[in-house]
Parts: C-alpha cells; structure tokens; sequence
DNA sequence: CGCTAGCTTGACATTCTTCAACCGGAGTGG
DNA sequence: CCACTCCGGTTGAAGAATGTCAAGCTAGCG
C-alpha cells in the first residue's frame, strides 16, 4: 500500500481545460481528489456525448492500455492523484486485493453506465434533467442540508452544455427543462448553477425511477 | 483452474425464456456457451431498455452480490455454463489473475456500454440500425464469408421487438428503418432474421461512425 | 462602458412515437 | 384438410417531443 504513496503525485486542472484528448498517449492513472472530470466522445460530424462523469474517489485511466480511448476535460477546477503506469501495474498484478478493488470499482461503474443507458434511451427530456439532478444531489458529498427541513441544496458541476453532452439532449431543451421544473416549484435557481431543492421526493417523482429504493 | 472445472454445471434455456428477474436470489455465476441473452431493466410503467447483450463467451453475474440488478432474458435458445457463486467467489481470492482476467472481460463490458451511450444518445434511428448490425455481423463468431465477394452474411438474434429495447426505439421505428436500409440497398431481407450485407463499408458509412478504424 | 460566455426564450422544422390496420406463416382444433 | 388464431412483422396517418435557428438577456470583466 506504501508503495502507492510512494509513485503518486498531483495534478491540478482549471475548469475548461481539458487533460487528455482520444487516443493521446497517457502515462499515468489517476484518482479524483476534487472537482468533477468529464470523459466524452465526438462523432466526426459535432455530436457528442458524455459517457463518464468523475467524482472525488473515482478513477481516471485504464491499466493495460497506453492510449486514451475518450476525451477527458476537467469541468471544474480540478484535482488528479496520479500514479505512473508502469509502477502501477506493476503494484496491480503483486497485490491481488488491488486489483480485487479495482474489480468493484469496475462493476458499480458498469452499473452506473447501465442506469445512464436507460436514462439515455427510455427517459423524457424532463425525466434527465430530474435524474441528473438527483444524482448529482446525491454524489455531492457537501449535501448541504439548508433548511433545517428537508432542502437540499448544491452546485451544479455542468454547464448546460456539458449536462446536455451528459443527456444527450441540446443545451435548448436543458435550459427549457429547467425552466419548467423551476415554474413548477420542483426547483429553485439561485443564480445559474446554484439549485435548492425544497422537497426531494418531488423531485424524485420526476425522475420516472420506482419510488422505494427498489430491491437489487 | 481445474478447480473451475469440478464446479461447473451447464443450463439451457429456451429463446424467450426468463433466466432471472432483476431482485431475485442468483445463486451461480456463468459463461454463455451457445446463444444469446439480453440484460433489461423495466420502468414502472412498462418502458424498457436493454443494458446488456451476452454472446458466447460473455459473462454474466457479479461477484460479491447474491442478487441480480436486471432482468436477464434468453433471446435463442441458450446454454449457460454456470459455476455455484461461493466457489467461485473462493476462488477468485485464491487466485490472482482470475480476477485480473474478470477485471479485464469489465473494463471490455464498460467499453461497450459507453460506445453504446453514444448511439442512444446521440445518434439517428437509422444510425442505430446500422450499428447494430454492424456490431452484430462483427460479434458473430459465425462470420459467413457466403459470397466469395466480401458479402456477408448472419442471423439475427433478436426480434424486432428486442433490438427496439437495444436501441431505444419503438418497434415500428426499427421496422421502418430496416425497410429503409433494404429498400437502398445496404442490407437484404432473407426471411424476417436472415440478413445479407452485400458490401460493409455501405453499412459502415450508414452507422455514422469514424470510417477509419479510429486510433484508440 | 461595451464584450463575451453562458444562458433563456420564441418560432418553426424534423424526427420519432402512437394508434391503428393489415399481412403472412406456423401451429391447432374441428 | 381447412378455418382459425396468434405472433412477429410491416405500413400508414396523425400527433407529440425534441431539435434547429435566431434573437435577446445577464453577469462578470477587461
């Protein structure tokens, strides 16, 4: 485990920029400390699609493979622990429970994919913006309870742009979408980026997801 | 490995039939051998999307959860090579690279599904079409070579209905558009399921995809 | 003070879905 | 053997959701 202290470093990124484009060579694996990245792909004609969203904890790269298979942009001011690749695969194939954790790490992403697929392919325009939403209020571990009722309040990570690139939607109807629940008293926008949600069940109810927490 | 071998056990499946509902109790893990079987989650009010697709050789269960996350469906008859969960799960902490293999086959999965985020979310229904077959025609080990040109030929696994699931698209839309593609010539119609492509670069240029191979 | 980036809103175009009818082959029972 | 029905698939017409194009707003900043 020291021997990971031992080949890390740090990386600082400022929103916008981007860390490495698709099929650029990458030395390194990484892991959040802060701030949001985003992995995405373009098609040849514009189109694009986010297809990774990273939190503080998540992990950047893929061992076993030196080229970046999708851009990644930091879309906040951003932290990277980095390891270099080669000292790290090494570590991965001596330490059986790393690569065990690696393994789970892995699989809830792979879960993760899957529930943003069905949001991709079976979701309302309304149904994205309020799942985004309650994920992000979710995984946002400055769940900032305001009130001391039940609101929840947070920053989007996003601009509309990126959580169109996220919805595969247009950053028109993002913008539209969060008029309506905003009208519809679901949410309240302090500034752009600043939501407050009054009632997380409400919100919840836009999402099209089951109510409970749905046995796995 | 030989130790994979005193716990494994095979299953069958007839097309349609349901292997296991997401929730239930899953008490093995398994390679698919023959056939195919699709991963579906379900909305409440009856939308669907299929999350994953499992070929020969694919795998299906996850280590460490007892229950299924999604409906698992035979789409043709199947056979399941299955392994009873806590051997198998010994023996992935008992031998290392077992598990840097399963780490490997994720990461390939993960893969997959962000390709397949692009198509839900950014691409055209006839693009969806033809990427589905394309994948379809790639994936199948069975690649007839039948004319001696570079036409080729498969069966599809999945009824209208299901490749609806697949793509996020209704029924109708995957008919019409598979009418369309006929009708210009991309693929022919033998029967409902048996496809012809006479030329793959025509269908490659109809997926909207990189034409080149694309660096990764 | 005027610019720019990010965002909102409106009007219109397009794509896809919805609802409905219909087709054809395989299996079934009279 | 024939009629029947069911299932998977196709097609048409109409409507709804989302995208496109264009204009305008606002806050922050040089």
């Amino acid at each position: 485990m020291e021997h990971l202290e031992a080949i890390k470093y740090y990386r600082n990124y400022e929103a916008g920029q981007t860390i490495v484009w698709a099929g650029d060579k990458m030395d390194f694996v990484a892991s959040v400390v802060h701030g949001v990245a985003a992995l995405t792909q373009t098609m040849e004609d514009g189109r694009r699609q986010m297809v990774g969203l990273l939190l503080p904890s998540d992990f950047l790269g893929r061992p076993n493979r030196e080229h970046a298979s999708y851009d990644v942009t930091a879309t906040t001011d951003l932290q990277l622990c980095c390891f270099r690749r080669q000292p790290f695969q090494d570590l991965l194939t001596n330490t059986p429970h790393v690569s065990q954790r690696l393994l789970e790490m892995t699989l809830d992403e792979l879960d993760a994919a899957r529930e943003w697929m069905l949001l991709l392919g079976r979701k309302t325009a309304r149904e994205k913006i309020a799942s985004f939403l309650s994920i992000i209020a979710r995984r946002d571990a400055t769940i900032n309870q305001t009130g001391n009722n039940g609101s929840l309040a947070f920053d989007l990570p996003l601009t509309r742009e990126a959580m169109a690139d996220y919805l595969g939607l247009t950053l028109e109807t993002v913008s539209r979408q969060m008029s309506g629940l905003k009208r519809d008293g679901v949410i309240r926008l302090e500034g752009k980026r600043h939501i407050v949600i009054p009632d997380f069940d409400m919100l919840m109810n836009e999402t099209g997801d089951d109510a409970d927490g749905g046995v796995f």
